[in-house]
DNA sequence: ATTTTACAAATTTTT
DNA sequence: TTTGTAAAAT
């Protein structure tokens, strides 16, 4: 166990104020890099250390799963861990899920509701938008779902709704008068469900909250020091929850970076940082604004890059640690060319500098950029995770196998029973369903119910087809009876075997079809991990139903997966909050792709697309790579490009521009790669293409980086540079100096054993190694 | 009722 | 390129 006292010094003088501050409305702001997750961790032991709180009255809310269980092992180990166990700690929505199993009966809802994933949601939008014979190219389910979601965010129920003409003005300018019709029966559908989606986690707990003081009571006395982590990307909901619970004790602590909050596109309210302070008498504030993480060069640079937004809170972030490399800029030809320098640059430092692959993230604006990364990587054989994108979860195939889970723990899901009540066959089809749905309409009550009730009800639907219904409701009831007396992996595999599931997918022999089944196997055994831990501690869930709540909730960041320790990090910038890594690679820096073209045309939306870069900047420790292309796959089309504006927002001074219209990195190699594989055309595109850009008088690259494309020939020298000896002299540009004392390999991987003055002896490829010859 | 085929539409970012 | 939906065929 670590003492307290050698911990507080390890803290900077800010750092040790805002630990120390235990009493009281507290905002740290801090900015990136500057250890606020150490400050929370200590925060946290000090209070359990030495104030004497007992842990089950914190509660921290953290941005991930993952941050929480780090931060509670931290914790455990200062204060010991059967101590921490008891902290309430974890995202928004698990906190208050959690809280909802517990008392949602007050609100109507059973303990074992199922949560709804956007999927579910959308499935739930389109059927409602069908009933009522809307037109669904105006009523897009997209729209309907945003819409939807910020009635939540801002706490306004269909009720309310109607009672505010602007808001109906808005739907009716936007063409869905009927919207708030959807809203009334979208929310009906989920509760006779018995579900919640994302948003109902908060606008419900903040019900409970609000209409059962007796139940905020009982919060309130419980939580009487509250954390918030990344406030500045809480919601109008998140907020007035906080602050309905800090009410009693005030004894509440937010951490945050306005320069960092980057989902106002989902309800953050960057004001609830400035209101902070007419909210709470007497906050103390503290900046921490030395950087830990980033060399001079990138703190520089994400400096004068945010410089140019104009709302922010003023703050000065700086650094004692090195000056570092700069940052580098490479303009590639295409998207497969970026995969390939990108995954070049990564060999070559896994190499030569024996750095392993986990230091390495390659970050982008939106999900659908990973695959010329992946392409690259895997022709390389670089390990690699993907984070986001299409999770474990959202597989179809999983999906269903969870659809008979989450029936069998809450009948009453419908979704579940939509997804699955003919899947695999059994002669139950479109007919059937919508005369079911409006039996389930008229008589108000879950599908389930009318598929149960059936033979009493004056439904047209014969026989035959009854008896159908009346077969898969009587193998859910069976599952159902199991629920109590056997684990959830035996439960399970149970399901999974005799639902017919795993026969249909066994009889697909094609490569999809045998992971498909590969998956369902992963499935099972995620559920059999779960159900051994669960068995391990005391009062723990061991069946279904704790399993399905388990994962409800669980996002791919939150994932632990000892076979990835050493891999390269793929994600996009909104992921990568809160992660630092040596080497970044920031790609796809390019106008209408980043920042995206829907944020071109508002001033707040462009400077949160600012504020998202200087996120992705401030991740690395060591290197940055920016690089953009000449044009890109979009929509199956080449696109031209233009780089991205941002890139000559960075003072000059920090970058290390390279760049050319001759591309260095399609080499040979990479022709026979892309004329093996089914991107032929970009190829032919290129070289019919090239000839025209370099005249074409509509490029309009920033001022500064056509400049140095006229010094790229001579960076290009560089790379030719292989004709060396033993014994010559030599500079490196991170090196420096150093004498040849060893050549091995020929042509293009000859490689030089250089011993240097100051680092001492590297092996390098000659061919990357931008050596200098001294003579 | 289910499978096949053809054609259009679509891309921000996430709990 | 992929994904989803509608019409047509079995």
């Amino acid at each position: 166990m670590d003492s307290m006292q050698d911990i507080l010094a390890q803290l900077n003088p800010a750092q040790r104020e805002a630990v120390e501050a235990t009493e009281g409305a507290i905002m740290v702001i801090a900015g990136a890099g500057s250890g606020k997750t150490r400050v929370l961790t200590y925060r946290i032991a000090y209070l359990i250390h030495q104030k004497g709180v007992d842990p089950f009255n914190i509660l921290s809310l953290t941005f991930t799963n993952k941050a929480a269980r780090e931060m509670k092992e931290r914790i455990g180990k200062i204060v010991g861990h059967s101590e921490a166990k008891n902290l309430w700690m974890g995202t928004f929505h698990s906190v208050f899920a959690r809280i909802l199993r517990i008392e949602g009966d007050k609100l109507g809802y059973p303990s074992n509701f199922t949560i709804y994933d956007s999927e579910d949601q959308a499935k739930v939008v389109n059927n409602v938008i069908k009933e009522l014979n809307l037109d669904k190219e105006i009523y897009k389910t997209r729209n309907v779902q945003r819409r939807i979601s910020s009635f939540k965010n801002g706490l306004i129920t269909p009720k309310e709704y109607f009672n505010l003409p602007e808001l109906q003005e808005q739907d009716n300018a936007a063409r869905m008068p009927l919207l708030g019709e959807i809203f009334k029966a979208y929310n009906e559908r989920c509760f006779r469900s018995g579900a919640m989606d994302f948003d109902d986690i908060l606008l419900n707990t903040y019900m409970l909250l609000r209409y059962h003081p007796e139940t905020l009571a009982k919060y309130q006395d419980r939580f009487r020091y509250i954390m918030v982590d990344e406030y500045q990307d809480t919601n109008h909901a998140q907020y007035l929850i906080v602050k309905a619970l800090a009410n009693r004790h005030g004894n509440i602590c937010v951490v945050g970076d306005d320069a960092q909050s980057i989902y106002a596109f989902r309800g953050a309210n960057i004001k609830n940082i400035l209101n902070y302070q007419r909210d709470y008498e007497e906050v103390q504030v503290y900046k921490l604004e030395q950087n830990y993480r980033s060399t001079k060069n990138i703190v520089g640079a994400a400096n004068s890059l945010i410089k140019k937004n104009r709302d922010q809170l003023h703050k000065e972030v700086w650094t004692q640690n090195d000056t570092g490399e700069q940052i580098y800029l490479h303009k590639l030809v295409s998207d497969n060319d970026e995969g390939n320098f990108v995954a070049r640059i990564i060999w070559e430092k896994h190499m030569d500098r024996h750095l392993p692959f986990r230091d390495f993230a390659i970050l982008y604006r939106t999900n659908a950029q990973s695959r010329a990364m992946e392409d690259a990587l895997r022709r390389k054989n670089i390990p690699y995770r993907i984070y986001g994108g299409l999770s474990f979860y959202q597989r179809k195939e999983v999906k269903d196998v969870l659809a008979y889970f989450r029936l069998t723990v809450n009948p009453n899901d419908e979704e579940a029973l939509r997804r699955v009540i003919n899947y695999p066959a059994r002669g139950i089809g479109n007919t059937t369903m919508e005369r079911l749905t409006v039996a389930a309409n008229e008589l108000g009550v879950s599908m389930w119910e009318i598929c149960k009730r059936l033979p009493e009800l004056p439904v047209n639907i014969n026989r035959p087809t009854q008896a159908k219904v009346s077969d898969f409701i009587t193998k859910i009831e069976s599952y159902r009876t199991m629920l109590d007396k056997h684990d959830a992996f035996d439960l399970a595999s149970h399901i999974a075997k005799t639902s017919g599931l795993i026969r249909t997918l066994n009889e697909d022999k094609t490569p999809e079809g045998v992971n498909r089944y590969e998956n369902i196997q992963e499935l099972l055994n995620s559920v059999k991990e779960y159900a051994e831990n669960q068995s391990e501690i005391e009062d723990g869930k061991p069946g279904l139903g704790g399993f399905m709540e388990d994962i409800a909730l669980i996002t791919d960041a939150d994932k632990d997966d000892p076979n990835d320790r050493d891999k390269v990090s793929l994600m996009t910038i909104h992921l990568a909050k809160g992660l630092e890594f040596p080497v970044v690679f920031v790609v796809g820096m390019e106008e209408n792709l980043f920042p995206s073209m829907m944020t071109v045309n508002s001033r707040a939306d462009l400077e949160e697309e600012r504020r998202l870069f200087y996120v992705a900047l401030t991740r690395a420790e060591k290197e940055a790579y920016l690089t953009y292309t000449q044009m890109r796959y979009r929509w199956g089309k080449l696109v031209d490009n233009e780089p991205s504006r941002f890139l000559e927002e960075i003072d000059e001074q920090y970058l290390n521009i390279n760049v050319s219209d001759f591309s260095p990195f399609t080499g040979p190699e990479d022709v026979l790669a892309a004329s093996n594989g089914y991107r032929k055309a970009p190829q032919a595109a290129f070289t019919r293409r090239k000839p025209q850009t370099s005249q074409r008088p509509v490029n309009r690259a920033p001022k500064n980086l056509k400049r140095v494309e006229q010094n790229a020939q001579h960076e290009g020298n560089f790379e030719a540079l292989t004709d060396v000896s033993i014994g010559e002299r030599v500079k490196h540009p991170r090196f420096g100096f150093g004498k040849i004392t060893d050549l091995e390999g020929n042509g293009p991987n000859k490689k030089a054993v250089i011993a240097f003055e100051n680092v001492g002896e590297k092996k390098l490829l000659l061919k990357f190694a931008k050596l200098e010859k001294l003579s």
